[in-house]
DNA sequence: TCGTGTATGCGAGCACTGCTCTCACTTTGC
DNA sequence: GCAAAGTGAGAGCAGTGCTCGCATACACGA
């Protein structure tokens, strides 16, 4: 009958109501489930996970699984939540590792690399995030919040560009104006319009050559997308960096 | 029992041997198989796109389909053919309604525009062709013509730029002459290394933008991607154009 | 003109999917 | 101690891609 949780009741039993046997099992199953819901993601890509193969997988009836989640989609938003979350952490924790603050040419390398080392090494999850939606599937309000979080870390570099004296002198098309004045406002960055196209415009560019290359359209092209890959960032950051004061616009850490 | 071909049976009945009634039957079947494949995959996606689905709007038995496509992934890489084709087609006019051949920025932007346009008017195929590939699923050698049609348009731009004079100084990173070197030959166009790099990043910050918008990651950023895009483009071209010689770097045709 | 081989369509069936519902059982809270 | 809530099993529904055997209609050579 219940031989699903023999595993846990046995290790859980002695401590009992100690924080709700239930609560704690339930804990465990639904990151069992994300586990291997993962899993597969990383084996056959998000089209292909099956609930009832992470069912079969975990000794369950595939009933079961909608006591966790109500469906297939909301186990694909909870991947998509922990996903976002991972890229963010990725990219921060790059920045984080350049030495010299000022080094902005040098911060700009080290998280559009991290973005690219985490899409290469994690290409089904990439692809969950910034490949094709799922047509009828409308990404909930929770996922705007961890969403946002790798593109935060961008945006915080040129904001602190611009408070050390750097400028832009693009110009902006007018129907942009009205989009970054309320950006600035709901984000509170004070980046100007001509810093903010210019972070878009790069950020495009980076995504644009990851996707190119992971989903198969370098091949026969480029054999070292690598280094495509490292020129295209070079050039985006010149173009950042370009207007420049003072701060040095090499470097070599990454 | 064969009142799925009725239709064809009573036009085609009195040319009889004509062309061969079956061969045309064939082809008209085969026609509208597609005809019907693509109208769902605008509705709901490619991956939402059904075989069945397809036998009954056709008033057919759905095992009767696989006479005419082996199976769904078949169907699918006829699908990607016609719309590589039609992307093709799309941006070659595009370019060739530039009038004045030396507006290189002008043809520039007609071909990056007609990728967006079409791109937004054509969602599903343009997911199709750039979106997540499904796994399992090998692109046969049958689409690597089309597929470089829109590319080719582009690189010929870079070719005919560099024969009127223009000059890229950018640094090409050593993995990659190798590859460029490949290229020229297997596509037999003189393009210098410097120039190919500029246009492939040109290419991804292109394709980069297209994406970010059509798969919702602008929602609550920019309301106006369209103008965000120009930027883009007119950023992308200016650097295409950098180190230009004598012609016109700006144009208002589209 | 008459077979004969081939192309085509049908229908049943297999293995799979997401999801729902009912029923039995266990834990929880009063 | 008992009712309420939580949980799992299993059957079932509607859908999918795909295969196979069978019947029929066309195409072509004798």
């Amino acid at each position: 009958m219940q031989e699903h949780c023999s595993r846990f009741d046995v290790t859980l039993a002695t401590v009992a109501h100690v924080a709700g046997i239930r609560e704690r099992a339930r804990a465990e199953h639904t990151a069992e489930i994300v586990r291997l819901a993962r899993q597969q993601l990383d084996l056959d890509g998000a089209a292909n996970l099956s609930l009832r193969a992470i069912a079969r997988d975990l000794g369950m009836a595939s009933s079961a699984i909608y006591r966790y989640f109500a469906s297939r989609d909301e186990l694909l938003t909870r991947l998509i939540i922990d996903s976002y979350d991972r890229l963010g952490k990725a990219v921060e924790t790059a920045d984080r590792m350049v030495k010299r603050r000022k080094d902005y040419m040098g911060r700009w390398r080290a998280m559009a690399f991290a973005i690219r080392e985490w899409a290469v090494a994690n290409p089904a999850e990439y692809s969950l995030l910034f490949g094709t939606p799922v047509p009828g599937y409308a990404a909930p309000q929770d996922t705007i919040g961890p969403a946002s979080r790798y593109t935060i870390a961008l945006i915080q570099l040129t904001v602190e560009m611009e408070a050390a004296g750097h400028s832009a002198t693009e110009t902006v098309p007018t129907a942009l104006r009205r989009d970054y004045e309320r950006f600035r406002d709901q984000f509170a960055v004070p980046a100007s319009d001509q810093m903010l196209m210019k972070g878009m415009a790069a950020w495009a560019s980076v995504m644009g050559a990851i996707n190119l290359e992971l989903w198969g359209h370098l091949h026969n092209v480029v054999d070292t997308p690598g280094a495509l890959f490292e020129a295209v960032v070079e050039l985006q950051g010149q173009q950042l960096i370009s207007g420049t004061s003072a701060q040095s616009r090499t470097s070599n850490s990454a």
